[in-house]
DNA sequence: GTCTATAGAAGGATAGAC
DNA sequence: GTCTATCCTTCTATAGAC
């Protein structure tokens, strides 16, 4: 491989990306796409052949890129309130510079519920409840906090932070009746998202 | 209009709207209505001229029948916290019998922003607070909810009923693994956002 | 009001020259 | 590796008979 081609397929794949960001893969043209790249059209079938095997390896970089960047929360050294003030202030200013990909993921799966089966390999909740509840052992027993109900509470913390940007049109809309832009309904949620959740579990 | 006339329209509308919800605007064929409407593709035609009006057609409908069924929340004489309850039980249920509703209007809203335009004459976010206030004067002391904080509290409860459906076949498949069924966690739900919102809430 | 037939356009994909 | 030209299918939409 060249240094020319990485160029051309890394230029295709960001354009693939912004475009079925953008439109969803049904709503993307592969035309869109080779005009943001800058290039022709046949050119993305010389690298990708089929426009579904340009959409699942953008598809699978998104996800990739998403997941990694949390994996850190549970390596840290912080008590359990620590873990989860980071992890909504990461997770909200990821999605900060990634304002469609939460709808652009939730769409796609419900779409096509394949897409979930490679990706449960990589998303272990039972493993980040043991690991969890092995490294606040004592801690926890100031929450409400057990495995039966962990399920209810994952759902909780994951629609308290995505929610908005999937939402995001409807949102800031409203939002804007209120007053507010959106960036700061955002940069306030990342401690209101915190202190909502570390008051409803606590005892 | 004939008696005639208006059986074809409604069994239309229905195909129209389990084809959109399930394969949203782009993804959603015309052929694929009209065989499910037991009917010729050009009587689609004939009754909506376009695919895009047919389609609005359906949107508004379904959000309709949506805020409608909410609407009752205020008008309830119940304490702040049997409202909460209401709300999430009203709700929940209406969304387990409209499951793709979520992530089908999340995502057309997205898609195509000026839909929201005529929505947010009937979303008056502004007005709930003042009712709420009103009908709540006292009670509202014991809790942490203040006008500027609305936003963050409106966002969430809706997050927390909404998001479980929006993400269905994520959370489902997650659940599986834990040995939980959906329907078995939606009606758990119910209960379990009342109290995660309250406890969160109270002073 | 409903159907058949077909126009007309768009989009994904390939062949072949350079 | 990149482009032009073009094929082929699919899909929306309309014309016209009944």
């Amino acid at each position: 491989m060249t240094e020319n081609d990485k160029q051309t397929e890394s230029r295709i794949l960001e354009a693939a990306s912004e475009v079925f960001l953008e439109k969803g893969m049904d709503g993307a043209r592969m035309q869109d796409i080779a005009d943001r790249a800058g290039i022709n059209k046949s050119l993305l079938h010389y690298y990708y052949r089929t426009k579904d095997h340009l959409f699942n390896t953008v598809f699978e970089k998104t996800v990739n890129q998403m997941l990694m960047r949390f994996a850190p929360v549970l390596d840290q050294d912080l008590t359990f309130e620590e873990k989860i003030r980071f992890f909504f202030h990461e997770h909200i200013d990821f999605l900060m510079n990634n304002r469609r990909l939460p709808s652009f993921l939730l769409n796609e799966i419900n779409r096509n519920p394949e897409r979930m089966t490679k990706l449960m390999e990589k998303i272990e909740v039972h493993k980040l409840w043991d690991t969890l509840h092995a490294q606040h052992k004592k801690e926890l027993n100031a929450y409400n906090i057990n495995r039966e109900d962990f399920p209810q509470i994952m759902v909780s913390v994951a629609a308290l932070s995505l929610f908005p940007f999937a939402g995001f049109e409807i949102v800031s809309r409203i939002l804007e009746k209120h007053g507010t832009g959106f960036d700061e309904f955002i940069e306030k949620r990342k401690d209101f998202a915190t202190q909502f959740v570390i008051k409803a579990l606590k005892k």
